[in-house]
RNA sequence: GCGGGCGUAGCCGAAUUGGUACAGGCGCAUGCUUUAGGAGCAUGUGGGGCAACCCGUGGAGGUUCGAGUCCUCUCGCCCGCACCA
């Protein structure tokens, strides 16, 4: 079948060309239009790691497709890319190959864009950002300096989370189940002077911001609103029997204070050893040793068992006027509230068990009913603690709602208490005590203190090579020509900050200085932050929900705040795409189960692999690796090729005949699903409706049909239908059907409504709401004529059996119900 | 434990508001091509039944003319948070 004259298609021969062709026509090349609406597109920048695999490259594609898409549709399209250069791996390679990570990231970066280049997958690179250039990081110093300046950036001695593997401190958010979120070592418990961005001041205006974030997955709102844990209650004093300060507890339960039967200080509360008596020293001290030793992990593995010492000390419930004993037990957080619980057994499951365990009593103080039914044997029925309070002198019987209002107010009003919200979220730790990184921009001076680096004396250079020690140990702090300085206010030596900030602090703002270009005068342009901003649509993974997305929304509320910045929220619409799966897990270097890139090429094209990621699952899920799926991509895109440059088709006269007509009303179909599906990211059924398009087209040419102008246009519209995801492929057939100029640049195809219409529907006949048959009918018509159609039917007549029809169901166009009963 | 989500063919998966269950791909079967192989192309393909028909979206109920879709219960899996007072 196959004629010599026709040419096959061969992706080795035709890609190269048309990458050349993008990159001379400036494909991403953007200026600020004001006259052209605008189109921020974005994926997460990657860290520079080195060569890619296919599961990479399920971001790329999707963003790299959106944004042809998008320029098809007219929009002004900024898509640009970077790298998320600093970072540990690098320092970790460097410490053992010996090259420096100056080096080693310069490389990566080259070896990825081949990567990308070669799977036809553009950016705007006159806009590329590498976040370790001194020409970014001295804009990370200076923003260092403005949150500085507005208070928001502060130092204090605070125990922190360290990992000993990577030898530094880690933030809150970066201890995954308990362990570091990068090496997985167990964090230790250390004390430290560190730098922190206040982002707790933001809690309430990272949470509203979320209810207008519509066009984000529900799954990530939700995790972040978890993250942030704001939570409503009052805080409270009891005064401390003997010479001490009272101690102030945090509860979302004052109703309950009636059932308050002792106390709990975490074990790194400041009051601890000042009330601890003499008697009971010895057991706090051992204590308070264990649990500091204690990694987080052992802490978890100790979940159900309550440990905890008395301090000898007794507090006074001011609503009771009962002595309560105050004991220290690990399983009161010292981060979270004030430090200190009022224990209530009665209600609290945690403190229900604390009591079990230590023989403290219980007393029952919510009930399901106005008046006591007796202490709940079990945890489990403990917590389902809305009832009415008992036992609770002049507030017994009232709904525990009530209660809590009035005991709130009376508090409030003798000046013991008052209404506080608490969050779970704490300030954001950026130090780190590592070589590879933004350096911080402060010097300690012996007169001055804390001193902020002059605006014009930045950028604090990194040195660019140092020696890596043995120990582990920030190179930078064994550097005399980097640590000695002198302090900018007064002239005398002073010492460098040697930490250095945490890579999310570089990803926070990156997108803005994308929007801005390259800028020796400043971190962004205003103006053009204000054209581009927000991103329209950011991709990136899963992995990212609480981490980079929230840090990124907390430095664009501040740079809001400053008025740098005219929006608020930095990211309109987010997609999280699933990952590339291959023999059951995530594809990855260290697995060894990964596709290259050049393998994909090599055997069957850029376009061929393109279109297998976007055709392997709905994006939004993970996907199994297929091999035999890819070929079935490729024999698609050989099919596309042979109807469209006009390879002879056998022709099967026994198949049902597809018209002219029939064609053309297939093609807006498409046109029309391909259109919403991709808007909606759901790229792998536009991906089946493409397929469908060009089987039609076969079966049209395979009854007979002619390749006559209607044809051709069908032909013409499959091509640019096919340009954001098939590119190279695209440019080929435009160019063979005689068009000028690149698809990459025609118009995406409109529907045409008229076309839709059918002239006949098959009209599904049911009885009883079964089928029973389906009937030609003219489309649009009325109820009367379809039911008397439909009674002609000889498999209805047979359903009927002779019974009556009482009444019928109609849908206009799609089925008619008789029901018999 | 709390929160979110998901169970459809041998496999990956489609199905506006409740309206033809299974589009598209893989696999499989058959055929074509003088094709050296497991290549290429085409056709067919949920199960049962000779047929008329019957059955079929994890399971059991329910609402409805009509349920993959809504409700109740139940089983299984995945993800997130996890002593947050």
């Amino acid at each position: 079948m196959a004629n010599t004259a026709i040419p096959t298609y061969d992706p080795q021969a035709i890609e190269p060309r048309w990458r050349a062709a993008w990159q001379k026509a400036g494909l991403f090349r953007v200026t600020e239009d004001p006259a052209k609406p605008k189109f921020f597109n974005l994926v997460m920048f990657p860290y520079p790691s080195g060569p890619l695999h296919m599961g990479h490259f399920r971001n790329y594609v999707f963003g790299d497709a959106f944004a042809r898409y998008k320029v098809m549709r007219g929009f002004n399209v900024l898509n640009p890319f970077g790298w998320d250069a600093f970072g540990l791996p690098a320092e970790n390679a460097a410490i053992q190959s010996g090259i420096p990570p100056r080096i080693s990231t310069e490389q990566n970066i080259e070896i990825s864009k081949g990567e990308l280049n070669i799977m036809g997958v553009m950016y705007a690179w006159d806009r590329e950002v590498t976040t370790c250039n001194p020409d970014y990081y001295r804009w990370n110093q200076w923003l260092f300096l403005k949150f500085f300046e507005r208070g928001l950036a502060y130092k204090k001695l605070a125990p922190v989370n360290w990992c000993p593997k990577d030898n530094t401190v880690l933030a809150n958010e970066q201890i995954v189940n308990g362990r570091c979120w990068r090496c997985g070592t167990p964090p230790t418990k250390r004390d430290l002077e560190q730098w922190f961005f206040k982002i707790t001041a933001y809690a309430d205006r990272l949470l509203e911001g979320l209810k207008r974030l519509d066009r984000w997955p529900e799954r990530v709102k939700v995790m972040q609103t978890n993250w942030i844990g704001r939570s409503e209650g009052a805080e409270f004093d009891f005064p401390v029997e003997g010479n001490h300060p009272p101690v102030r507890v945090f509860t979302t339960r004052l109703d309950t204070i009636y059932g308050v039967t002792f106390m709990v200080l975490a074990p790194e509360h400041p009051l601890v050893p000042a009330i601890t008596a003499p008697a009971q020293r010895a057991a706090v001290v051992a204590y308070l040793e264990k649990t500091r030793t204690e990694t987080e992990v052992e802490r978890l593995s100790t979940e159900h068992e309550k440990t905890g010492v008395f301090t000898g000390a007794y507090a006074r419930n001011p609503f009771t006027n009962e002595q309560v004993p105050i004991w220290v037990a690990d399983y009161v957080l010292a981060t979270y509230g004030t430090g200190a619980i009022m224990g209530v057994p009665g209600n609290d499951a945690r403190d229900f068990h604390f009591a079990t365990q230590h023989g403290l009593p219980i007393r029952e103080v919510v009930s399901a009913k106005p008046e006591p039914i007796g202490i709940p044997k079990t945890a489990l029925e403990l917590g389902l603690a809305e009832g009415f309070a008992v036992n609770s002198g002049p507030y017994r019987g009232l709904p525990s709602a009530e209660a809590l209002a009035r005991i709130t107010a009376e508090a409030e009003g003798r000046g013991i208490g008052t209404r506080t919200v608490t969050y779970r979220l704490r300030d954001w730790l950026i130090s780190r005590q590592r070589y590879w990184g933004t350096p911080i921009p402060i010097v300690y001076c012996p007169d001055h203190g804390i001193v902020p680096v002059p605006e014009a004396d930045l950028p604090i250079e990194l040195p660019p090579f140092v020696q890596f020690r043995s120990d582990g140990q920030n190179p930078l702090m064994h550097m005399p020509e980097f640590v000695d300085t002198i302090c900018p206010r007064c002239g005398k030596p002073a010492k460098r900050e040697t930490d250095t900030m945490d890579t999310f602090v570089d990803s926070s703002w990156y997108f803005l200085r994308m929007a801005t270009g390259p800028d020796d005068t400043q971190p962004f342009d205003k103006r053009k932050v204000d054209y581009w901003m927000p991103v329209d649509q950011y991709t990136g993974g899963i992995e990212h929900a609480i981490l980079h997305l929230l840090y990124a929304r907390f430095f664009v509320k501040v740079l809001f705040d400053a008025g740098m910045v005219s929006v608020d929220e930095p990211f309109a619409a987010l997609f999280s795409q699933g990952m590339i799966l291959r023999f059951g897990s995530a594809m990855s270097k260290s697995k060894g189960n990964g596709v290259e890139p050049n393998y994909i090429v090599e055997a069957y094209g850029a376009d061929t692999g393109r279109i297998y990621e976007l055709f392997i699952g709905p994006p939004e899920l993970d996907a199994e690796w297929n091999d035999r799926g890819v070929e079935g991509v490729a024999k698609f895109l050989h099919r596309v090729w042979r109807l469209v440059v006009g390879d002879s088709i056998e022709a099967r006269p026994d198949l049902a005949p597809v018209s002219s007509a029939d064609l053309v009303r297939k093609l807006h179909e498409v046109i029309d699903k391909v259109t919403r599906d991709v808007e909606g990211f759901h790229f792998n059924t536009a991906m089946s409706a493409l397929m469908e398009l060009a089987n039609t087209m076969q079966s049209y040419l395979q009854s007979g049909g002619v390749r006559d102008a209607a044809w051709d246009g069908v032909a013409r519209d499959l091509t640019r239908l096919l340009a954001p995801f098939a590119p190279h492929l695209a440019e080929e057939l435009w160019t063979r059907q005689g068009q000028k100029g690149l698809v990459a640049f025609a118009a995406w195809p409109e529907v045409d409504q008229a076309l839709l219409k059918r002239d006949t529907v098959l009209l599904v006949v049911e009885v009883d709401g079964k089928v029973r048959d389906r009937i030609p009918v003219p489309a649009g018509g009325d109820q009367a004529r379809a039911h008397a159609r439909a009674l002609e039917s000889e498999k209805v007549q047979r359903s009927l059996a002779g019974r009556p029809v009482a009444r019928a169901i109609y849908v206009q166009d799609r089925l008619i119900n008789l029901v018999t009963r």
